[in-house]
DNA sequence: CGGCTAGACTTGACTCGATCAAGAATAGGG
DNA sequence: CCCTATTCTTGATCGAGTCAAGTCTAGCCG
């Protein structure tokens, strides 16, 4: 489906910038906000490149609010944001560089909103919306080049 | 124990800062750096009361590095800190006041390291030391204040 | 007890991601 | 074609956190 008709069907405008927005994102990783804008600069012509960085933050807002985005914020770095795959998947993230990898989520179709003691949370008085999994770690290139500094690390 | 041995123990130097954070963090709740500054301003009498920003900074660093305190990086907040409890707990963020619940892990001692598909993560090169849950939702009082704000909210 | 030194703390400037506010532009229904 | 609510832009501002450089001090040693 192309991003216009994404968007008519999400109920939004089609605008420029946010079909623009939407095509940067294809192909990319985890961009941040800042990736997406330099990625916008140098998209094929006939497609905005220039969006305006309160733009970008109300685009991203609007679309993640209808679902055509999904916003990934792990602790410590800027705000990532995907399209979802339509899987429920989970991230892994390496504490020394960043790089943020996707973990399938193995059990099922939304199993993740299964909450560990059933209405636990009900006595809380919590609606519960969504859940994030994060795994944090070393990736494999840190990992080597890096053998996790600690206080005997030598010089 | 008094925070002075814990210290001792934690091969870290006791100092008046140190043992002011420490304080400041019993019986908070999960407080942000600022909110412990606050807290520590009105400490009893024989405890420092002023650490600055950057010391303040440290001192939460090095007691997080040495497992005195744990910290909590919610998405789209201010880092929180808390004294580890012993159990090994999640948490529940209501996406409108920020508000933070404990939630306890209720499977097992640490089975949040149990991953989907055991060794997937293997196969990517990553080398996971922590497992971070986070429930999002809105707590009772944010659900009846405000029946999630959409589209047809009345002006 | 007094001095020494690595470790701890303070000060102040600064970065970066994100938000606020107010005005200009435009999508899309009539 | 025109009108208005929605969307974008500009520019100031904020808040959390970090950097750098100098001062202070806990705790060891004589």
């Amino acid at each position: 489906m192309d991003s216009s008709s994404a968007l008519r069907q999400a109920g939004l405008r089609v605008t420029a910038q946010r079909r623009a927005v939407l095509t940067a994102l294809q192909g990319a990783a985890h961009p941040t906000a800042a990736e997406i804008a330099s990625r916008l600069v140098d998209l094929p012509v006939g497609i905005a490149s220039e969006v305006s960085r309160q733009g970008l933050y109300n685009v991203l807002d609007d679309l993640t609010r209808v679902g055509l985005v999904r916003r990934i914020e792990p602790a410590g770095s800027a705000t990532r944001y995907e399209l979802p795959s339509g899987d429920n998947h989970h991230h892994l993230v390496c504490r020394t560089c960043g790089r943020i990898e996707d973990v399938a989520c193995a059990i099922g179709a939304a199993p993740c909103l299964d909450l560990p003691n059933g209405n636990l949370l009900d006595s809380k008085g919590f609606l519960i919306t969504e859940a994030e999994i994060t795994w944090w770690g070393e990736c494999a290139e840190c990992a080597t080049s890096s053998p996790l500094p600690t206080e005997g690390a030598v010089a």
